[in-house]
Order: structure tokens, then C-alpha cells, then sequence
DNA sequence: CCAGGTCAAGGGAGT
DNA sequence: ACTCCCTTGACCTGG
């Protein structure tokens, strides 16, 4: 079971090393391409040392900013004037997940809706999706869903079944590399996907589910927590080890007064296992890479730097 | 120089 | 129809 943490290194944050680096929309507009190129550049290379501190700290998965390149569905990447250093870095940072076996991913945000009933979201998602798994491309990473690019499914639009259908039809639209790196998460809000909806959409399109065992207790739907692990894990093509997430609710662990889908800093429960089906683990936490050494120091016996 | 108001994008829930 | 929330950090301005 290999178990990561997710875009954000406080340490390193502390001295200065960010890969979120972005801009407000005015800004944007008065200062173009050369300044995103500029924050793009620098947020590559601090990637690179985000990297090498996993590498070193033996971090086995990791989940890259979506704000690695601001503003990046205005423009092609390839075009920014600092892309002959961009490539080469990203083309390093990928050797180094491969050589250290290491599983990067991306996580694009809410905005990202194959499902919308208006089509200019959905050109939006399409474009922002390829953009997610060319850089995956750039990255060297072998084109599947071990370095996969994970979204949700979007609205409901009270009708589930119609709006899967036209997630269905647009996944389609999709690049190839998209295609094969998209996975699904379950929804933590009572009318969104669970995983017992999501199984409809992996059938039509063999989009494997990521299952979110906080998620799932916020809006488990009609499975059990291990059905619908298990009906989640077997989605996942031969040869690639299932991903899913794993976090503690903030309400029942650190503060009452928050709302039940919050994530807590630290992780407070062992990630369950089944006997027979190996999966991996993404961790969930506010404390980022400081929660998973505790993880690894409470549950895994590990003595960890 | 720094604190805090504000920020591209969607959708859901509550009023 | 409208506001707030999600979830969150970082930008950027005005004091």
C-alpha cells in the first residue's frame, strides 16, 4: 500500500517553496503571458524540490497543484517563453516519480463538469482536463491511471441518470490521454454520486471509481462501506493498483463546530484493508506531509526522518 | 510592510 | 431571485 499526501508541503512552504503561485484575473490581463510564464517557471522548478524532498522522505504518491500554470485554460502551455526550461523540469520531475516508483496525480477542482447542461462549461472541462494529462504527457508518465487525473462528476440537476448520460457522451470528446487517465470520486453531498452511481458511468466508459472512505460516510448511498470499496477497487484495469482517499472528519476529531465534510489536520483511524484487494492511498489532511509521518508513525510503526 | 478583503470558473441549499 | 457555502490559499491593496 503505497500512501501520499497532496499538493501543499508545509515545510517547504516555510522556506519560500510553492507550487501555487498564481494571479488575479486584472492582473492577468495587464500583465499575459510573460508574467504566467514567469510564476509557471518557478512553480516548476519549486515542484522539482517538493520532489526531491518526497523522494528523500519516501513518499510514495503525491497529488501536484492544479495551479501549477496560472490562468493555463487561456493558454498552451507550449507556448509560455519559459517552456524550453518548463519542459526539460517536468520532463525531470517525471524520471524522478519513475525511478522512485512514485505516483503523481492531479485533482482538478469543482469547476470541472462534464455533465453541465450549458455547453460552454463543458468545452471549459474539456479543455482544462487535456491540459491536465498533457502535462502528465510532458511529465513522461506512462499513459494510464497510475498517474491518473481524478474529477467528480459534476451537478445532479435532479436527474442523476440523465446527467450521466451526457458525462457519458462528452467524456468521448476527451484527448486520448485524458481518456486514460480520468478517474471518478464519490460525492460526500446525500444528492451527488455515490458509488453505486459511479459503477454506471465505469461501465459505459471504463472510467475507474476512486473510492473516498470519508465521502462515503458523509453520503454512503445503498452500500456498506466495504461494498462499495470493493465495487470501487474492481473498476480499476489489471496491472494498475486501485487509488482512493482516506481523511478524518474535523467535526468529530478536532472541532465540533465545523461542518461534518471538513478534513481534519491528522488522520485519527487506520485506513481499513481488505484480505484479498490491494489499493493505495491518498491522505487527506490539512497538515499534509507532517499527517502522514504521524500516520506512518501511529499505525505503520515506522520510524519516520 | 502587513492585515484582511477579495478572488475565474459551478452547483446546491436555504430564504 | 438572491446569498451563502463548499474549501482554501494566495493575491493585492490600502492603511
Amino acid at each position: 500500500m503505497k500512501i501520499g499526501y497532496a499538493c501543499i508541503n508545509n515545510t517547504l512552504k516555510a522556506e519560500g517553496i510553492t507550487t501555487n503561485r498564481g494571479m488575479i484575473k486584472k492582473t492577468f490581463m495587464s500583465k499575459g503571458l510573460p508574467y504566467a510564464s514567469e510564476l509557471a517557471v518557478q512553480n516548476v522548478r519549486d515542484l522539482y524540490t517538493v520532489m526531491e524532498w518526497n523522494v528523500e522522505n519516501g513518499v510514495e504518491a503525491f497529488r501536484i497543484s492544479s495551479c501549477l500554470f496560472p490562468w493555463m485554460s487561456e493558454y498552451e502551455i507550449t507556448t509560455l517563453k519559459d517552456w524550453p526550461e518548463i519542459n526539460e523540469i517536468l520532463n525531470d520531475i517525471g524520471q524522478l516519480a519513475i525511478a522512485n516508483n512514485m505516483r503523481l496525480s492531479f485533482h482538478p477542482g469543482q469547476f470541472n463538469i462534464l455533465c453541465s447542461p450549458k455547453q460552454q462549461v463543458i468545452e471549459n472541462t474539456i479543455r482544462e482536463l487535456d491540459q491536465h494529462a498533457f502535462i502528465l504527457d510532458m511529465m513522461g508518465l506512462p499513459c494510464n491511471q497510475t498517474h491518473k487525473v481524478n474529477i467528480h462528476i459534476g451537478g445532479a440537476y435532479g436527474d442523476k441518470d440523465a446527467a450521466m448520460d451526457r458525462w457519458i457522451e462528452n467524456f468521448k470528446r476527451l484527448s486520448d490521454s485524458a481518456k486514460k487517465r480520468l478517474t471518478i470520486e464519490n460525492d460526500d453531498k446525500p444528492n451527488m454520486y455515490a458509488v453505486e452511481d459511479l459503477a454506471y458511468v465505469h461501465i459505459r466508459t471504463g472510467v475507474p471509481i476512486v473510492f473516498d472512505f470519508h465521502h462515503h460516510d458523509c453520503h454512503p448511498g445503498q452500500l456498506s462501506k466495504e461494498d462499495a470499496l470493493r465495487k470501487a477497487l474492481v473498476t480499476w484495469p489489471d496491472g494498475i493498483t486501485p487509488m482512493t482517499h482516506f481523511s478524518s472528519s474535523r467535526k468529530l476529531h478536532e472541532d465540533a463546530s465545523v461542518k461534518n465534510v471538513a478534513h481534519a489536520d491528522y488522520l485519527y483511524s487506520q485506513i481499513p484493508h481488505t484480505e484479498d484487494l490491494e489499493f493505495d492511498v491518498m491522505l487527506e489532511a490539512k497538515a499534509k506531509e507532517a499527517a502522514l509521518d504521524k500516520y506512518k508513525k501511529d499505525y505503520l510503526n515506522e520510524v519516520v526522518i
